[in-house]
Order: C-alpha cells, then structure tokens, then sequence
DNA sequence: TGGAATTTGAC
DNA sequence: TCAAATTCC
C-alpha cells in the first residue's frame, strides 16, 4: 500500500485497523506524536517498539566507539519512554536487533496490521524504513509515515518556481509567511491512551543493558544533560526565563544562552512543535530573543529540507561542486594538524577551549562550532569531510543535516555558506566572544593566571609576563601550530580553483578578443 | 552569522 | 593622527 504524500491537512489514512504497531525511533516522546496520534486514532489496539539498530551500533563498535554518551542517553530515554507508556496502559517492546527482521517479525507475531512511524530524512534511514517496507508488504502488514521532527518538510516550502530554496533568508520569509496555527498544533495522544495494548510476556522482556549490547558508562550523568522527556521540559523551562535575552546571549561560550535543547530536539524528547509554537507566540509580543531562537528552528528545517533534496550529501558530496576541487592538505602534514585539532593542541586558546568542550562533554558551542570548524578548513587547510565526521562521532546532539549544513557553512561550499574568502580570525573571534577570557580559563587552567589582554594570544604576551603566569610556551602550552596571517594567504590561494570556471564579463571579453587576434 | 588593507574625513 | 567607511579577498 503506497504511503499518501505528506499533507498539510490531518493526515487521512483511510481505514481502521484491529492491530497497529508504533515504531519510535528519534521522537521518544509519548505526547505531541504524530505517529501515536494517528495509530491510536485508527487502531483498536496499539502495541509499541523501539528497536537499538544493530546496523548504526555495530558500525560504531567496529570503529571503537565504545563510550558513547548517545547511546546511555537513548537507553535512558527509552527507559522513561517506557514507563510512561506502562502507565498510560500500554508498554514499549524493546530490542536489539537489525529493523528490517526485528519489524516484520514483531507484526508477525502480534498480527499486526498496520505499522506507524515517523519521517527520517537521513539517507541511511530512507534505506532502512524502504527494506523494512518491503518485508511488512509481503505479510502483509501497511505502512503509515508521517512528517513529526520539523514543522515544514520536503516540498512543503517551495519558491515561486516551485523549486526548493537555496537561500535561507528567503526560505525563512517563506517559513514565516506559510506558517498557520495547524502547523505548531500538538497531535493529542492522550485522550486516545485506551487503545494503547501491553504485549504478551515473551515479547516484554527487560531493555537491554549497555554492557549487553556492547557499550560502556560514560560521563553523561555529569554534564548537566538531563535525557528523557522529563530532561527535556526541565531544559525547556529553564530556557524560557531566558528565552527573551537569546539574541543578546547566545554568542558568548561562557554565558549560559543558548536552549540546550538540542539533543532533546535530536531524539523528539521534546517536540518541535511545543518549541516553535513558544518561540512564535514570544516573537509576535515582541520578543526578539525569541524571534532570533525561531530562526535557528527554522535552520533546523532549512537543513532537513535540503537534505531531502540532495541526498547525496550523505556521501561526501560537496552542496556546490566546484568546491571539491580543492586540493586539502593532507598526507603527514594534514594527519598531524587534523590530531592537533582534536587533541587540543593547536596553541589557539579558544579553539583548545571549544575542543576540549566537545571532548569531555559532547556539547560545543554554536559559536564555538564555527570558529572550531573554520579553523580546521581555512587555518589548517584540513579537508571539511574530517572534522564533520569527528563531530559526527562525539556531538550528542549530532544529526547528519545540520552537522553537514555547518560544515559546509565553514567551508563555504554549502547552500548559502559564508563565501569563501571569509576566514574567520580566531583571535579576533576570542577577543570579541570571551573578552574576559573566561571560558577560555574554564578549560585550560594552565592558562588562568595570563591576564585578558594575553589571554587570547599568550605566544604575543612578553617573557616576564608569561613567566609570571607560569607558562613555558610549547611546554605547559603549545605554540601556535600555523601563523594565522600566512594561513589565510595560503588559504586563499587553495580556493582560488573555485573561481576558475566562472569567467566575469570583462574577462571573458578579453579572452575573445584574445582568441580573435590569434 | 568577517577581516585586512586602504581610503576618507574630522580634527 | 585616528577612527569610520569602503573595498577587496
């Protein structure tokens, strides 16, 4: 049974069914739902799943990624995911298995006639939901998905070409002019909580622990991120008596401004609905804190959005291509900087601070994103494609279409990226950010005691003060590992291919002309 | 959602 | 002389 296309209207599945099987997969959440709504809508009786995908967790075993605050956070949240549907009347199946058996077989078994999920617009997802479908089809069992994680998706934004936005300003404007009480509307689940069915015991077996599927304790319970629902509305509430500030905060690492709710939004612990109908209703009183949140909301959906529409992003590709033209520094040289990078050690002080950040805790700063990532492409003249999959590997908010999205901003090779000669300068970016330095002293102590003036540049600082300070440069810290003024020379240089093709008018001119005096 | 070099303009 | 404005990358 071919799915309907996603509609703005309430979604009309057509029938009713006595069995449905609801797969959660990131929105572990069971309010504000539309995969919940809609099966609890037309089935007698609603069994639910979560499955921990061997495919994604095998592959970050076999890469050694052993400790991985994502996966405590998940189980976590599928914990409290489960006890709230035990309470309602319902349970969460939970297994861990490959989906496309896992799937079939639970409907098999619980004969299932209908499964509801919601959208995932990751390529690898697409695949995934496609082989799962076509297994369901032959039981036969029907197929219900459903736009839930963005409030406008696919091609529900289009130009006056009908074509999808390559321009965020545009496509927000567009966003924002679209935009109907429908759309940030919750889809109740709880009036319809009696439908909600508890499986037979065999299938109800205890959720797997960590160290049963092969990972290890990390240090989530020390990072201030609360994981669940209940994690999620405590961040939310928190952040709305800042909400109307945001614009004003949210670039300073060391104050505390932006929502956290990223890995909330990642994983549908929260609804982007509930977050956007907040931020809409602030900005139309006037609060530009909350005008300036909705607009990275809407961000989120730009990225998903082009995603969807260039799905081979998802394979390396560059958003325009003339940029994988580029010659990276790579071999030795570039294996050293990448390390450099990672490691901390690239003698740039915010840049350590952000990578350090990242590394203890699975967080980095918006801001902090970006001068972390221009300083890999455009100081270190490292390839994009590196440190967007070091990021993909330790963010715990990672999600393939943002991460992607501002690696590609940085690089400037991306829909509406910076353009290519903007480099950021990482001190001038300290200096402006963390004038005080004190998200800089928060993670390199070893630093502490140089004053703001230095601070952001300790290799300038005179010898007495340095040695008052308790520094030895390129012992306690390292020296700058490239000169930024030669970087961006150097930097300028290697984009220079980008610009080969595109001949302007005059130059053009002189080429014909050139060609007709031959 | 820059930065650096250069020019301009008020002293 | 210096900061604001402009231009170029």
């Amino acid at each position: 049974m071919p799915s309907p296309a996603p509609s703005r209207q309430p979604y009309n599945i057509g029938a009713h069914f006595q069995r449905g099987l609801v797969w959660f997969r990131r929105d572990l959440r069971y309010f504000d739902h539309a995969a919940l709504h809609y099966a609890l809508r037309h089935c007698r009786e609603v069994y639910c799943v979560f499955v921990f995908d061997r495919d994604i967790l095998d592959a970050l075993l076999a890469r050694g990624l052993k400790a991985d605050r994502r996966i405590e956070f998940i189980r976590a949240s599928v914990e409290e995911l489960r006890s709230a549907l035990r309470e309602a009347g319902g349970d969460l199946i939970v297994v861990h298995d490959h989906p496309r058996h896992a799937i079939p077989e639970i409907a098999r078994k619980l004969s299932i006639e209908a499964v509801f999920a919601n959208h995932d617009e990751e390529p690898s997802a697409q695949a995934r939901d496609e082989a799962v479908r076509k297994v369901l089809a032959q039981l036969p069992c029907a197929w219900f998905d459903f736009k839930d994680q963005v409030i406008f998706e696919r091609n529900e934004i289009l130009n006056g070409q009908g074509k999808p936005y390559g321009v965020f300003t545009p496509y927000k404007n567009a966003w924002l002019a679209a935009l109907t009480p429908f759309d940030l509307r919750a889809y109740p689940t709880e009036p319809y909580f009696g439908a909600l069915a508890k499986p037979p015991q065999a299938l109800a077996q205890p959720t797997p622990a960590l160290e049963a599927m092969g990972f290890a304790r990390t240090n989530l319970s020390e990072i201030a991120l609360p994981s669940g629902m209940s994690g999620g509305q405590t961040l939310l509430d928190e952040f709305e008596e800042r909400m109307d500030d945001y614009h004003a905060r949210r670039d300073f690492p060391a104050v505390r401004g932006p929502s956290y709710l990223s890995t909330h939004l990642r994983f549908g612990t929260v609804s982007i609905r509930t977050l956007a109908a907040r931020a809409h209703a602030a900005m139309l009183r006037g609060s530009r804190g909350a005008a300036t949140w909705l607009s990275e909301l809407v961000w989120r959906d730009f990225y998903f959005m082009i995603l969807h529409h260039r799905p081979d992003l998802a394979d390396g590709a560059a958003f325009h291509p003339e940029f994988d033209r580029i010659r990276w520094v790579d071999g030795d040289t570039g294996d050293a900087r990448f390390e450099a990078w990672k490691a901390a050690r690239t003698g740039y002080p915010l840049v350590d601070a952000a990578m350090l950040q990242i590394f203890q805790s699975g967080y980095m700063h918006n801001r902090l994103r970006m001068v972390a990532a221009s300083f890999l492409i455009k100081d270190l003249g490292v390839d994009w494609r590196r440190g967007e999959q070091y990021f993909a590997d330790v963010l715990n908010d990672f999600d393939f279409s943002a991460n992607n999205g501002g690696w590609q901003w940085a690089a400037s090779s991306g829909c509406d990226a910076q353009p290519w000669f903007r480099i950021f300068n990482p001190v001038t970016q300290s200096e402006k950010f963390d004038p005080q330095g004190r998200f800089i002293r928060k993670y390199l102590p070893q630093l502490a005691k140089l004053p703001d003036k230095y601070i952001h540049a300790p290799w300038t600082a005179p010898a007495n003060v340095l040695k008052e300070a308790g520094i030895v440069l390129g012992e306690t810290y390292p020296v700058p590992i490239v000169d930024h003024a030669a970087a961006r020379a150097a930097t300028l240089d290697r984009y220079a291919v980008t610009k080969a093709h595109r001949t302007s008018g005059a130059e053009a001119a002189a080429l014909s002309k050139a060609s007709a005096d031959d």
